[in-house]
DNA sequence: TTAGGGGTAACCGTGTCTGAAATCCGCCAG
DNA sequence: CTGGCGGATTTCAGACACGGTTACCCCTAA
């Protein structure tokens, strides 16, 4: 429906715009301390006056975004009473169309998954077919999650870039053939009836990072999903970065290894010429690490595969930890390229193929990035896997609709049209 | 003296950042527009009321920031009184550190330098000095320039990285002995009695180009800076990007040339290694093609004979054209990675080396950057040479004070403290 | 019971935006 | 030469959100 990015040239802002930002700050503050706040905390920490935030406190919990829960007495006095997000006070539906899988989540409120389900994506070449199939499986997810339609702020959609952001279209992605300028996001509005979002499958990450991933999804950060294709999300100073067309994230072609094998581009030893799944896969069958049943093209064939893979080196195997360790050390140069250019003070991994690898990447890429951190004597670089889980992409999607709706971005308080 | 970047969580609004933020977004759009804006123009733009509009005109014209430029009126009806920006409303002194050189500038509020110096950076390993030398000669320029003290809005430094953009200091930069964690702002600040700001070198180039650029420097764009070094500068939907502390941009140990000379890093082909001009400057002269008469380390002799290779390759001397077009090559590789990662709109070439090497990099780059580009098929990447000159440092420097005072960014409307 | 802190209500003031109406200005028809 | 016209701009209330103050109630520990 709504626009995600914004217009040039800057448009201003009016009365009615700051209160809503102001909801959205203090909600904000709310979201982000685990165990919610008092009042008074929140006066000092958002900077407003007490009274400003009763009043926006009293529309809350009209809205039933917050609640009272309980109170907190330590000395003398009134005890503070806390005010916490009510789980079940918004929902939002998340859809992560993988070329492989189809993923479905109903999200509450604080970023808990209250239903899932899994499809296979449809295969064939008929965008219209895929559509109609998601549009019924968001009802039947809707449906068996037993939530209020009228609770449900609306749903998100994580896709396979290149896409574009202003139509809400997918642009040729290149696992999904016939997929080129598909009207998605109008396409299931008017499915489903449900106002739409989409936007990039590593964008969508990175903002369920922000949204469900606790302290780690604050500030600024790069969120590098490990998934078919390596791509990474950015969110600096709270707010995604999603770029002119939310094309923002693209990273397949950053040259890692100078001695690596030849890629589509010309060059050699790009990220998705070297260190994706499918290529250490391929490197361990041809070692003999892995045996090569099957040419090994399908999302499902390489996730298995890796997964062995991933086992092996846990295991002790030498020759698996060496290829995992390699790329660990290959996708830690491209991540470098990435901090230096944005100065951000922490890179989160995770995506479907993260868990595996997890162990010895954790140890594997933080030295080498303070190493090459071009602002290491000014401040560290932290590393963490994502708590999100797997599911990352559809629980991004859904958290695209509470974020459009609910972050305090500094775009909400513009004015538009 | 005020901080450049923000604090998390994030903080509330209210009524007066509002009406400074709207007064900002109006300057803003008048100054975008060469020629002016006339009331009524500017309420359908920025969306607010003819009234608002008025009021806020009205503070301007108070302040001087802008003035009533003559009427223009079509058909019947009262012709529009055309606003326009008043230059010499309000100036910025700017300072650009270089190891080698340090410029100076006065500018006025439309990015005119008003005033100019140059002197040979004092050598020796003593921070003090300098400062103290910088603070006379920033009086002078002042005292020459023959401008009003009130209306000089501040002073701005733009220095070699890294540096503690909190701190204002500047931390060990290589081409600076004993400049560590120099608290260049307080003493700037102490010495010259204005406020200070101080930032990187090419987010100064950078801002110079959003302030004093014209139609290039709107939107979201990357600032390609070729000096000593290459950085860059990142400018995303009007919004300067710093990083965590200050220090984006850095892009000097992109992998460029596989088969490239080792680097620093351990690598090979960085750009750093591989593409800055006292490298190709080296390789001319290991081919014969200048004549290496000194050891070329210092900064101004590198200049020249970067010039003299550039003038080579312009009067039809093949070696130097190709050394100069490979070097177009891979510094196109370059912004490609930093393009793809950040989808911007446009590349802005500048700095003090770009000149001579400008008409074969404007025919090289931009085909390379548009068949690399991830999202080529959405949007094409418009690449241009930046119209700010060589002075970009010091004059970004300057714009640096005018951005952060009159500027409408977001930043603006958080409440502090 | 008292002291002290939390939270709400009520009020006024300030500053901003919005809407309606009045004013201004130059062209143009008569 | 003059009055009407239409668009630009301003004036004049409202509406609204926050800030500050005061009063008041609530609650708990001492």
């Amino acid at each position: 429906m709504s626009e995600i990015r914004q217009s040039s040239p800057r448009r201003g802002t009016n009365l009615p715009r700051m209160g809503d930002f102001n909801l959205t700050v203090i909600l904000d503050a709310i979201r982000r301390t685990s165990g919610g706040l008092s009042r008074v905390e929140l006066a000092q920490i958002v900077g407003l006056s007490p009274q400003t935030i009763s009043n926006i406190s009293r529309r809350l919990l009209d809205q039933n975004l917050i609640v009272e829960a309980g109170k907190e007495g330590s000395g003398p006095g009134k005890p503070r009473t806390i005010l916490r997000l009510n789980p079940k006070g918004m929902y939002a539906v998340g859809v992560h169309l993988d070329p492989a899988v189809t993923t479905f989540v109903v999200m509450d409120l604080v970023g808990s998954v209250v239903q899932h389900a899994r499809i296979d994506t449809p295969g064939g070449n008929d965008p219209s077919a895929v559509i109609a199939t998601i549009a019924a499986q968001v009802a039947r997810v809707v449906e068996e999650s037993g939530v209020d339609q009228d609770r449900i702020a609306g749903l998100g959609v994580a896709a396979p870039g290149p896409i574009d952001l202003d139509n809400g279209t997918v642009v040729d992605p290149p696992l999904l053939p016939g997929w080129d300028r598909v009207e998605l996001r109008n396409a299931l509005s008017e499915a489903t009836g449900y106002s739409v979002l989409v936007d990039k499958d590593v964008t969508s990450a990175a903002v369920a990072e922000t949204w469900a991933g606790g302290p780690s999804g604050a500030g600024s950060f790069v969120f590098m999903y490990m998934g078919t294709g390596i791509g990474c999300g950015i969110v600096l100073n709270d707010e995604v970065i999603r770029g002119t067309s939310g094309n923002a994230g693209e990273i397949g072609h950053i040259m890692v290894d100078p001695d690596g094998p030849p890629c589509d581009c010309g060059l050699r030893g790009c990220v998705k010429s070297s260190c994706i799944p499918q290529v250490l896969v391929a490197e361990a069958e041809a070692a003999g690490i892995l045996n090569g049943t099957r040419p090994g093209n399908s999302g499902a064939e390489v996730q298995q595969s890796f997964a062995r893979l991933c086992e092996l080196a846990d295991s002790g195997d030498e020759r698996a930890m060496a290829i995992i360790d390699k790329s660990a050390t290959l996708v830690a140069r491209a991540i470098s390229v990435v901090t230096n250019t944005l100065d951000v003070e922490r890179v989160v991994f995770g995506g479907p193929f993260w868990s595996g690898m997890a162990d010895r990447f954790l140890a594997k890429v933080p030295p080498l990035l303070e190493a090459n951190s071009a602002a290491r004597l000014i401040h560290p670089i932290e590393v963490v896997g994502t708590g999100v889980g797997e599911d990352v992409g559809a629980i991004g999607a859904a958290s695209l609709v509470l974020e459009h709706t609910l972050a305090p971005r500094a775009q909400r308080l513009l004015l538009e049209n």
